[in-house]
DNA sequence: TCATCTCTGTGACAAATATCACTGTACACA
DNA sequence: TGTGTACAGTGATATTTGTCACAGAGATGA
């Protein structure tokens, strides 16, 4: 790993905390799919994003996934960084959404850098704050917004991370937004008759421009 | 304002903040109902909550309110104790569900204590974190139950606060979860025949224990 | 090439919630 | 004491979303 490349992805944060991220830090190479969180697991470290996207879902009892933000290279999963508790469990489910490189910091470094280091506590709290605003934009997805709206949010949200052509099947969809096939399958064809999409097998190709 | 009560309200705080809380903070007493935030409006400080409840809420671009959480005393908005820019505008809107007194503090002092005091910033990661797990509720509520659920968790959450003895209008309820008042009553209704709950003019008496 | 599997499309129906229209009822207060 | 107003109850109906059943299309591999 080297520090010029953790300089561009985290530029926020200084000299010091690079040679302490190289000392520490285990980098991990994932495949798309790959699940790097479950919930209820216990947070033994703190996960950087140094490349490709990661998923973070929510999860209910009975498996069903609801996702709720992306993770991209240079952020971080804000509540694996404060741990009040040691042996916490995680409250998300993480999923790398393409091959993703991950930079994993044991937790017991994170007190101490926390009092150690003013940059490091700053990027925590901007973490923090930019994951709240997140989530209350999803909340305002769900509380607000019929399946027509959420799914055009959602597909604009992954063409914006992956390009405009999307390999995802339609269960793929209805789980993520805790709907059902067939009504995802419906919306995308009045989408489709509307211009706004094109629907092949396995791939949707985003054309609306606004 | 007393130092041995802010104290007892902060426990996590150290000496050298509560003269610093005396000095720069301001007390402001609230009546229930007073709006103490609007969406949009600018945050020039930072409000702890010392007695009473406040009620945070989403608001759609109608107008619509959405209940998210409530802040005990004890317990600051965490969105205003982080500001990255200055003039940041508030996401949400704060109303005080029971009469309230709230301590505000210039956002300027913020920045400066983050650095000066392990006990202030460890407070607002806390409160970061605490909220944004109660986000995570609310988002499972949301996302994963129906109006039946979501009204007995809201009625307990409120039942907690205030007591068993509700003094609301089903419009008021309709209104904290975007629903519809004819729907709450149906809802109260079939509560009251599981004998949950005992339904009189503006006042909702819950009894069921568990 | 046939068998099988996954993905998609669609009609029919069910359930949950929203909306409309109207009624009754308790309370405040002139 | 009447009367207006806010609150609550309820039937009818619309809309949205979910579920079931099944059909067909395209990929895959023996």
């Amino acid at each position: 790993m080297n520090t010029a490349r953790l300089k561009q992805l985290f530029p926020t944060l200084e000299e010091a905390l690079f040679e302490e991220l190289v000392k520490h830090g285990t980098v991990k190479e994932v495949k798309a799919g790959d699940t790097l969180l479950r919930v209820g697991q216990t947070i033994r470290s703190t996960m950087l994003v140094m490349d490709g996207i990661v998923k973070l879902y929510r999860e209910d009892e009975e498996g069903k996934e609801f996702f709720i933000y992306h993770l991209d290279a240079g952020q971080a999963c804000s509540l694996s960084m404060v741990c009040a508790a040691k042996h916490e469990t995680s409250e998300v489910l993480a999923k790398a959404l393409t091959d993703a490189t991950i930079l994993s910091i044991p937790l017991e470094f994170m007190d101490q850098w926390m009092g150690k280091y003013k940059t490091w506590y700053q990027f925590v709290i901007t973490s923090y704050r930019d994951r709240f605003e997140e989530l209350l934009k999803t909340i305002d997805a769900i509380a607000f917004s019929n399946m027509d709206e959420r799914l055009e949010d959602y597909i604009k949200k992954q063409v914006d991370k992956l390009g405009s052509s999307l390999k995802m099947t339609h269960q793929e969809i209805a789980t993520d937004l805790n709907s059902s096939r067939e009504v995802i399958s419906r919306l995308l064809k009045k989408m489709e008759a509307k211009g706004w999409l094109v629907i092949n097998r396995n791939t949707i190709e985003w054309v609306k421009k606004d």
